[in-house]
DNA sequence: CTGTACCTTTCCATTCGTTGGAAAACTTGA
DNA sequence: TCAAGTTTTCCAACGAATGGAAAGGTACAG
């Protein structure tokens, strides 16, 4: 791969995209100088910004003049991954539920995190708080060592130049995570002892997709008295039929 | 409001957001070349906006070099209204179609079409091939006439002027549907007879949000023998269940 | 293994849109 | 009535977008 002259940043696409930002779970609904102030963007720039993201129609604005994600953003997103996996992979992550009585999580790489697409909470179950959509670090769990193991190599370069402590058993050492991320890949499964919270630990298998690329990471969730080995098994056929249930959904796109 | 110098289309920004018009329900993965034969852009002109998009994540490129939308997409989908709408108004419309044993559709306006979020097929069903994503006219169905009935003046003057026939029943003199959306407004209720489908009819009303906004509209279809009167009062019980609904949801996000 | 067709990537002189400080216009609240 | 905050507009300097063209890949047929 060729080495870009221009870095990321210099197109103005880019920049006026990097208002999105602003917006988060908690900041849905925001007025111009809120995104001003959360990107540190002039106001006069932001003004034009927001304006040009609005006649694309990514934002709307609302008649009390505020600024919201638009509906033809939520339609775009649909056409995504995410939402195909997640309907094809529903049902057997209930089995999975059922089987285990463990937490299950899905989620996919997105740049330099994890992004859970979807959970369900067992009947085994402690609080948990990722709701679908939130991320999760790509170093220190179950789901984000598979998905981070087989990405590509650039992906794994910056990650591991980059590896905070979430708790005392983080791994935070490129190399020997960059060992662990070897295991994974072959052995397909990957684990995660309290490293991302404390008195939790998590087992986890990729998705595979057409070929040997990973389109998702499946993980359970167990307290940490809970022997991990013997939910490997059931995480694994899960795997296998939300493989094949998705490609059978997305066969149905092209035939016809 | 004051008439604006630039039209949408002179910024860049615009124009680069516009390839995503050649992403659909039938084209999720698509090549440098598709992009620009299906927008009418220059080659280089499409690989540096894909380029842009790519570092915004709005679309991502997979490892056969092929173009999809990015998870960041979704992510940002999930937090638009559509989204929050549907999780809030599916127990309720699931009542709905329990009560009524009709189809019930759910559909937001996203510039000058309604866009369906969510649909349950009733008992006494016919097929329907309005699948959430799936965009509706917004002068020949009754979800359509109710987001239309509550735009704003410039939507409505913009709708209005593209009245195409559907069936033989639409309605394509602007002044007669301007009384039909005036009476819908004072209503609270709009019906189709025939006018998008033949054979099938449907009546809908408006989903009010904060102070008099519309957020979305509720639909069912019936065939053509049912009376749209008998569904009325279920109909209006559901949208109220869905505003109360809603407003529950989002004031969990500004509280803590 | 040669040619043909198609696709992706890069180059660069010209053109055109972006930038953001500043001022004006508007909104709120005291 | 004034003050503080917000949104909108203006415009000269600056910088990025544009797209034809050529180069670099890839796939397949003869």
């Amino acid at each position: 791969m060729a080495v870009r002259r221009t870095a990321p940043g210099d197109s103005v696409t880019f920049r006026a995209l990097g208002l999105l930002n602003a917006f988060d779970e908690t900041h849905r609904v925001l007025s111009l100088s809120q995104v001003a102030r959360r990107t540190g963007t002039p106001l006069a720039t932001t003004h034009r910004r927001l304006r040009d993201l609005v006649d694309g129609r990514l934002l709307q604005q609302r008649t009390d003049g505020l600024y919201e994600i638009g509906a033809r953003t939520w339609h775009l997103g649909q056409l995504a991954r995410p939402t195909s996996m997640r309907e094809a992979a529903l049902p057997h992550l209930q089995d999975l539920v059922l089987r285990t009585g463990q937490t299950v999580h899905v989620g996919v790489r997105d740049g330099l995190t994890a992004l859970v697409i979807d959970r369900l909470a067992g009947s085994r179950t402690f609080t948990t708080r990722h709701l679908p959509g939130s991320r999760l670090p790509l170093h220190s769990t179950g789901i984000g060592k598979v998905l981070l193991a087989f990405a590509p190599d650039d992906v794994q370069r910056q990650a591991l130049a980059r590896l905070t402590s979430v708790t005392e058993f983080t791994v935070t050492d490129p190399a020997r995570l960059r060992r662990d991320l070897d295991q994974v890949r072959r052995r397909r499964l990957a684990e995660s002892l309290q490293q991302n919270r404390l008195g939790v630990g998590s087992l986890a298998v990729p998705v595979f997709g057409q070929g040997e690329t990973v389109m998702a990471a499946i993980g359970l969730l167990a307290s940490g008295d809970v022997r991990l080995a013997s939910l490997e098994d059931p995480l694994r056929a899960c795997s296998h039929a939300v493989s094949r249930a998705v490609e059978a959904l997305e066969q149905r796109w092209y035939e016809q």
